[in-house]
DNA sequence: AGTTCCATGTCGCGG
DNA sequence: CCGCGACGTGGAACT
């Protein structure tokens, strides 16, 4: 990885049209070739980027004030063209393959679990399928409840409005299969917003807060039977 | 803004836990306080990040093979923990406060073009107001088609099912107006996801996908009659 | 390759 | 501060 401090000016034509006026930021070459220009400030995201796969050409230039110009173009005919008027700063390093991310606590994670137990959620719930396709997509688990009436679950991180608007949609859609009919909806989230409670209970969708911790406890332990 | 390759580990608890394994990576603090983890590669995102507002302590450690250990912590209760075992190589400028981006984007000139000449939506169409207000929002075009019955188009670069939301939202507004009602809504975009479109047609909404770079040489033609 | 949905989305604007 | 929509969204997973 390389890392340049330089007084520039920036212009990316592309998806859309930006000027950067000169002022001193910092320039990220990454190995894969991906270029960023970063202020000093404004969250982790760069003032301008390319990413792989493009070419960068640098070229050095007698112009007076200006030190070099580095041209990237990606295959799909965007620009990101860099005119450095003064080099303040320079790092290079090898740094190697990293090991990667391991995350933990995402969405796909919480369905897995529900899934493995969807009592989790209500009693007496059993899964019919998970990721139920329907025609504006799938819904997360698809269950019979105790009395044998199917029941939509939307999973959420987070849950706002917009999943509640989701479920409804499923729902809509979900109704109008005779083999279905009657469905109803439960949206699950680990944390549950009020106005997307409010919004739910007008639908008549319930609405459940699971604690992760504690469902992956539960998880561990059935484990730790076998 | 600092910068400094490392030999490093990195645990985040937050939103979300993830850990990062031992390897070399790129740490990046910036004026404001945030602080960025970048593996070299991975396009401009770092690995783990913690915005501001937080606060970053660094205690020296006389532990083996501990260099250091970076505490970031955010006042909703994130950590973002770094335990430097090697500093590798490192770099620390003044930069000043970023003039600013200049962005130039398609979006608005879409509505405006489509404003221009509403029969390139559909035939007939004339343009009663732009941006027409309602209590719950603006609706980009409100037109008369050739029977003089009000429609009601939503533009977006992209359509999704987002998109059929908010216009749904707008004509159950508009048809409560009597000197409106009946409203029919017309969804336009330069590109309509397959998911959308049948929420469009299952709610009665037409659909128009228009070419922007044509709407741009009709508007070239009729300019170059003048 | 095309399509869909998730994201520690981030960011900006208006109430 | 919250809610909502746009984004050069980026990225992964699945068809």
């Amino acid at each position: 990885m390389r890392v340049v401090v330089a007084r520039c000016t920036v212009d990316y034509d592309g998806r859309l049209t930006a000027h950067l006026p000169e002022a001193i930021r910092l320039l990220m070459v990454k190995a894969d070739g991906c270029v960023a220009v970063h202020a000093d400030g404004g969250a982790y995201k760069p003032l301008n980027w390319m990413n792989a796969p493009n070419t960068l050409t640098v070229v050095e230039s007698d112009e007076d004030g200006v030190e070099a110009v580095w041209t990237v173009r990606s295959p799909k005919g965007e620009v990101l063209a860099i005119t450095v008027h003064e080099v303040l700063a320079e790092l290079d390093h090898e740094m190697g393959v990293d090991p990667g991310l391991q995350k933990d606590g995402v969405e796909a994670h919480l369905q897995e679990l529900l899934a493995a137990d969807p009592t989790t959620i209500a009693d007496g719930l059993r899964l019919v399928r998970r990721e139920f396709p329907t025609d504006i997509g799938p819904v997360d688990l698809l269950c019979r409840d105790a009395d044998g009436e199917a029941v939509a679950v939307e999973v959420k991180r987070r849950g706002e409005i917009d999943g509640v608007e989701q479920l409804t949609r499923y729902l809509d859609f979900l109704n109008r299969d005779p083999m279905l009919r009657p469905v109803r909806g439960i949206f699950v989230a680990q944390e549950i917003r009020p106005q997307a409670r409010v919004l739910a209970e007008d639908r008549d969708i319930g609405w459940v807060e699971v604690d992760y911790d504690e469902l992956r406890g539960i998880e561990s332990d059935a484990l730790r039977l076998f």
